[in-house]
RNA sequence: GGGAGCAUAGCUCAGCUGGUAGAGCAUCUGCCUUACAAGCAGGAGGUCACAGGUUCGAGCCCUGUUGCUCCCACCA
């Protein structure tokens, strides 16, 4: 088999493998040999809410690279896919849809809206999916999950059920962040902030009795949900002032003057406006004080009612209206500009609104205990481990949350409230009849759960919980989470905390944490910038294999990674060069003889021993690698190893054997190849697999290859270091045609002074790296006069020039080499001098040693070349 | 206000537990050597941000400084 052509074509080879594995190797056994171990990924699952992105594409590739890994080690391997309903994206995208045809949600109505959305899901999920195949994952897609399929739906009611008998879940009117735009309460991690230009109003508030108190603030509109005055009680300006009361200077209202420590004295006046129904802060000031509580907004972002003649002002519009009042009144005493933050949707960008509202919460501080512990003891690592303080400064500092959504996609609360007494009844299912006034009347809670919610449970629930047995049993908890570090809050602490709590179990022992994937110039690949790009088209143009390398490549945990054209040239260049490494192997095959047996050492030639020697320590570096999550690095050493080890040296030595007909040179060459596609298969599965089948091989296909193992016998290090000086011998003669400016066509005649039996003994190697058309050893005594002479540890070699060599010239240059020799061994010497060196680090030490006898051997040559060069 | 990361060749970045600074691209020189010009051989290019400290030895560890980036908190 040797049709394959000269440069890489992935577009002929990647489907054909995919739907190959597909059918036969992603899938392990629910119920499996209780010898093999399980290695489990569960994918985070992309949302619903378009294409793929490149940060999707690195995140599935690493997966991916690890399951691989996993599966050749002998694990039974499985990486669960799923995708996510994602509520308030999806249902932000199908409205927008709907609206292009004329429709909105309240026009289709609820049961409408949803047919709407699974269709969509249907859509979009399948894109998603085939994406995915694209990109050459091996997950098990006869386990695929979706968070609102049967089983996770029924896994979300089951813990919210549970939460709420424990009495972890309850229902209040708390102040939640409200988006206008999304007309849904989100969570407190779900609002941005950023700074911005505002101004700082300070209003005078007249009062009762006499006087006035002025209080700065941003938020003038809000002056109607007022609902007292708060000043520090230390405050010698406002003393007096407590316990009296003072008018709005909109709409006459009074309200009283309290004193609270939260006030700080020294910011604006000293003297607070309390807006408990729209302020955090404020509303816990309320509490304290027990004041009312007066909302001044609508859902959809305009002031209500409560605000007098300002009600159905948009709030930018409201503000300008009461400051103009206020101007007019004489209120209004000074506006000042001010930077400060706002808070925006995550999702949309709108400005979010905190509003006092009857929503469902979560009650955190007990779950967030145990999911400390499980970090702190190890139970858990993060990879890299910094981001822990990320997760425990979270955890220590958290709040409650608040899960309920004003959203029709998603899970609908299990809370059923009967029509008859308002009792509230939580379950799983529709209840039968009302456990306070026994009627059979309910109506079931109109909002759904925040959709990370179904996201904290997915590490159990896509595997088949609550049901216990079968794959949960089996796989359950799984090893590795990959996923980025900008939702370690959303997602990773959540999964830690429901795991923990509902199945006593950590749901994985690693959490391999990777950065965002960047444009060249280290933007964020965002819509607005345009500057993303699509993983698939680079697919269709380069393969798949070309992407996960350029992912891959240079990535270390935890760090954001630079997508360029650049590196895809470099991948796109590796592919082929390994393309062709094997295309060399397969042209040259001698048909009939059987090839690539086992190795047997006696058999092995030095060049051999050496690479055989280089490639055993490449396969215990590489697992190494693998096994601390060093993808880019184990990637890096892969091709350094195949490029110039393998294709640079080893072909070139083995291409001296092919000609004089030797085909024992065969077996090592499909060895080493086979063992280096192997190695690289995580990485570059179609590739690999395309040239492992076009290579004698046993077995069905290189993905259930076992992983490669460091051969006993085989690490030959002195050889390696022997073969090495031959090396060094060719680099010398390479390099001092090119110093001497002798092209590259023009064959060399060599000599090669050296008491080195490794260079004496292969002559014709030095011809054909080296370049030479004859090769001559010579000693001390016959050693060539007149010829240009290059030093290695090991030889003096002296090449033939056109013309005569300047005597002068070239003895000023070797004196200088000389120098910079001595000066080298001075620094060695230096540092033996320490006798600690050779207590504390006696490796490094005799590594020293040995290179001064080295430097030693490299002075005395260049010296008797001086010698030979002095003019007399 | 709190925390984190980054600063290494012209550019983009590697560099694991301290042991004589690496890759790709770009550049220069020479090669179409029958696996690959998406290639081969060779060269040039670095006070590892700055200042101290620990050590026989620091790109790596400690302290401080500067610059850039990010996250969290949010005194109206």
């Amino acid at each position: 088999m040797s049709n394959l052509s000269k440069q890489y074509a992935p577009q002929e080879i990647e489907d054909k493998w995919y739907y190959f594995w597909e059918s036969r190797f992603f899938s392990p056994p629910a119920v499996g040999d209780a010898e093999r171990k399980t290695y489990v990924i569960v994918m985070p699952p992309p949302n619903i809410t378009g294409r793929l992105h490149m940060g999707h594409a690195l995140d599935n590739t690493l997966q991916d690279v690890i399951i691989r890994f996993k599966r050749m080690q002998g694990f039974d391997a499985l990486w669960v896919p799923g995708t996510d309903h994602a509520s308030i994206a999806t249902e932000a995208k199908i409205v927008a849809q709907m609206k292009e045809e004329g429709l909105t949600k309240q026009g289709v109505g609820r049961e409408g809206f949803l047919e709407r959305a699974f269709a969509w899901k249907a859509d979009c999920g399948a894109q998603i999916t085939q994406q995915i195949r694209k990109l050459g994952c091996s997950c098990d897609w006869s386990r695929e999950r979706f968070t609102m399929d049967e089983g996770c739906s029924e896994a979300v009611t089951r813990v919210f059920v549970n939460l709420a008998e424990r009495g972890l879940i309850y229902r209040a009117e708390r102040i939640v962040n409200w988006c206008p735009y999304c007309k849904t309460s989100i969570s407190d991690i779900e609002v941005g902030y950023a700074e911005e230009n505002g101004s700082l109003c300070y209003v005078a508030y007249a009062v009762e009795g006499g006087g006035q108190i002025v209080v700065a603030t941003t938020r003038p509109e809000t002056i109607m949900g007022d609902t007292a005055i708060a000043v520090n009680p230390a405050d010698e300006r406002y003393k007096l002032l407590i316990g009296r009361t003072a008018v709005l200077p909109v709409g006459n209202r009074t309200v009283p003057i309290v004193a609270d420590d939260y006030v700080s004295m020294d910011f604006g006046t000293g003297a607070l406006k309390v807006t408990p129904a729209h302020d955090p802060n404020d509303f816990e000031l309320g509490v304290r004080h027990r004041l009312p509580v007066i909302n001044v907004m609508t859902t959809d972002g305009r002031i209500n009612e409560n605000g007098g003649k300002y009600a159905g002002l948009t709030i930018a519009d409201a503000r300008e209206a009461i400051l103009r009042d206020l101007e007019l009144s004489g209120s209004l005493i000074e506006k000042k500009s001010l930077k400060h933050n706002v808070g925006k949707c995550y999702r949309c960008g709108t400005i979010v609104e905190p509003m006092v509202m009857l929503q469902w919460f979560v009650r955190m501080q007990e779950l967030a205990r145990p999911a400390i512990d499980v970090v702190k003891n190890k139970t858990i690592n993060f990879i890299p481990e910094r981001f822990e303080k990320v997760y425990f400064n979270w955890l220590e500092n958290i709040k409650d949350w608040c899960v309920s959504r004003q959203l029709w996609w998603g899970h609908r609360i299990p809370a059923y409230y009967c029509t008859e007494c308002s009792h509230v009844e939580i379950a799983s299912r529709w209840p039968q009849s009302c456990s306070s006034c026994g009627c059979e009347r309910f109506a079931q809670d109109e909002d759904t759960l925040d959709t990370w919610f179904s996201s904290a449970l997915w590490p159990f629930s896509a595997l088949g919980w609550p049901q216990e047995a079968g794959d949960f049993k089996r796989f359950y908890p799984t090893q590795t989470l990959v996923t980025g570090y900008d939702i370690i809050f959303f997602w990773v602490a959540r999964m830690v905390f429901a795991g923990l709590d509902q199945t006593f179990k950590p749901p994985f022992q690693n959490v391999y944490i990777h950065g965002l994937v960047r444009d060249a110039q280290g933007r964020k690949m965002s819509k607005s910038l345009g500057n993303g790009i699509d993983p698939i088209e680079v697919i269709e143009k380069h393969g798949a294999d070309v992407l996960r390398m350029v992912l891959v490549l240079g990535v270390s945990p935890g760090n954001d990674l630079r997508f360029s054209e650049e590196k895809i040239l470099l991948a796109r260049n590796f592919a082929n060069k390994i393309w062709n490494a094997v295309r060399f192997i397969l042209v040259n095959l001698p048909g009939s003889s059987v090839l690539g047996a086992a190795l047997v050492v006696s058999d092995l030639k030095t060049e051999d021993r050496w690479v055989v020697g280089k490639l055993n320590r490449l396969v215990c570096e590489v697992t190494e690698n693998l096994e601390s999550f060093e993808f880019g690095i184990a990637l890096q050493k892969l091709y350094d190893f195949t490029w110039d080890v393998f294709c640079d040296w080893y072909i070139e030595l083995a291409k001296i054997r092919i000609k004089a007909q030797e085909s024992q040179v065969f077996d090592v060459l499909i060895v080493v190849a086979k063992e280096v596609l192997k190695l690289l298969h995580p990485f570059l599965p179609f590739i690999t697999e395309e040239l492992w089948q076009a290579l004698p091989h046993d077995g069905e296909s290189i993905m259930i290859q076992p992983w490669c193992q460091p051969l006993p016998g085989f690490e030959f290090a002195e050889e390696i270091g022997c073969f090495e000086k031959l090396i060094a011998a060719v680099k010398a003669i390479r390099n001092a045609r090119a110093v001497a400016k002798i092209p590259q066509n023009k064959k060399l005649l060599v000599y090669v002074l050296t008491n080195e039996a490794i260079i004496k003994d292969h002559p014709e190697i030095i011809k054909k790296l080296g370049g030479a058309e004859t090769v001559k050893f010579c000693t001390e005594e016959d050693q060539p006069v007149d010829m240009f002479t290059a030093h290695t540890d090991a030889a003096r070699i002296f090449i033939e020039l056109a013309e005569k060599i300047d005597k002068e010239k070239e003895y000023e240059k070797l004196s200088l080499s000389l120098s910079k020799h001595k000066k080298e061994l001075e620094v060695l010497e230096k540092r033996l001098e320490h006798k600690e060196i050779w207590e504390k680090a006696p490796a490094t030490a005799q590594k020293y040693k040995e290179e001064m006898e080295n430097l030693c051997k490299r002075v005395c040559n260049i010296e008797a070349s001086l010698r030979q060069l002095a003019p007399s």
